[in-house]
DNA sequence: GCAAAAGTGTTCAATGTACACCCATGC
DNA sequence: GCATGGGTGTACATTGAACACTTTTGC
């Protein structure tokens, strides 16, 4: 690998959009800004690209900074550079947006007042937040929905073991609808995806449902066609 | 608008692949590079992002220098930054994709040798290429089969005036396979973008087809469904 | 009259959509 | 036995795909 100076200062930064269920909300993980510019407003977790990094990587260091993930859904979203977005200086960020189930947040998200610096926050009810990064949220959101309607990566949202109402609810907030539970079943058990665990839930006083998990095989069998 | 220091020197460039029809081929314009790195080899046209530019801007800056066009249909498409892109430093580039006219390159494509450092070349035979603009090339020609599945984008390549034929067959160049002459026809009629001009073609020795243009309108206030 | 491309409809399969009732469980 | 969510099938509409012959023109 060739070796740059690393302190020579340049301009461009990632900023990942990481969102999840959680709560039966879709939510995105905020975090509270320590320094200026926007300090003490919310923004997107977000750093600056190393000179001997490629952008993916930088936007998975960024990714593992916060969650213990490893084997996630991301995906480079768009590259936003207004000569305004920034305060004072130029900075283009190329964004990126991740799903990820809620338990794979490795920051504990309460300090001792309570009141922590990183938290999930509904989609529905974002604060103000810093830079342009509402416009990157809710481009993020709109991507989101034209993947799910191409390929199930809801299930990157849900624990190995789910059931299909979880996965219709999962869809229902992306896609900010309500679907028919009928034809979502139907869909969904044709497409050959599901693997039945022969599980079920132990809820009370209701009916037990079905725990199914996706078919890795088939779903990397697929990749041309859910993914590409 | 904030004013920079536009001497500071950064690494942020845009690539625009900039795609038509001529003589039945898809191509793309490739210019040859005059300076190092790569001298000599051909590249698609592109700059560096002046400080006080938006990026948006700097594509259709690169795009004018090279073509007439005003109202062009120009996306961004992805943004690369491997380390290893650019030799001995690192250059991210932020690419984008325009369709276009073959008659609104404004650049005399023929020198006293007859080889112009400008050219349209068919995508099928492409010349060895600078940098990684092959990648970004074939990755353009993806998304562009991706949006014409969506909208009909490629009028952007036709006159204004054209024939069902000749629009099919800038469908077919485009995504590589032969399509039905029944089928097209009734899904384009039935789609309401197409208005009849009551004008024919003359040809020799055959009959008459008559021309069409695309419905502004219809087009731009479909724009949620078409281009969203 | 013939070469060359323009123009035209029907059938079938697959997919998406609408819609309502019974089932299994814990209390 | 009842409250709660789980589970199931059919009918219809829409869309995409396959397929072959007649028409108009200039020469």
């Amino acid at each position: 690998m060739r070796i740059y100076n690393e302190t020579k200062t340049h301009e461009v930064t990632v900023d990942v959009v990481i969102l999840t269920i959680h709560q039966n909300k879709l939510k995105v993980l905020l975090v509270k800004r320590v320094n200026e510019p926007f300090k003490g407003k919310w923004s997107i977790p977000g750093g600056f690209i190393r000179l001997s990094e490629n952008i993916d990587d930088a936007a998975l260091r960024v990714l593992k900074e916060k969650t213990t993930v490893s084997n996630i859904y991301l995906e480079q979203l768009y590259t936003f550079g207004d000569p305004l977005r920034y305060p004072n200086t130029r900075v283009i960020t190329c964004a990126y947006f991740a799903l990820l189930r809620a338990e794979d947040i490795k920051i504990d998200m309460k300090d001792a007042q309570g009141v922590a610096d990183i938290q999930w926050h509904d989609i529905e009810k974002l604060p103000p937040l810093a830079f342009d990064h509402k416009e990157i949220i809710e481009y993020s959101l709109k991507r989101t929905r034209e993947r799910l309607e191409l390929c199930p990566i809801a299930f990157q949202l849900l624990p190995k073991k789910f059931t299909l109402t979880e996965l219709q609810k999962s869809y229902e907030l992306i896609l900010k609808k309500t679907l028919d539970k009928r034809n979502f079943r139907k869909k969904m058990l044709s497409s050959n995806i599901l693997v039945e665990t022969n599980e079920f839930t132990k809820s009370v006083s209701k009916r037990p449902a079905a725990l199914y998990s996706f078919d890795r095989i088939t779903l990397d069998s697929k990749r041309g066609h859910f993914f590409s």
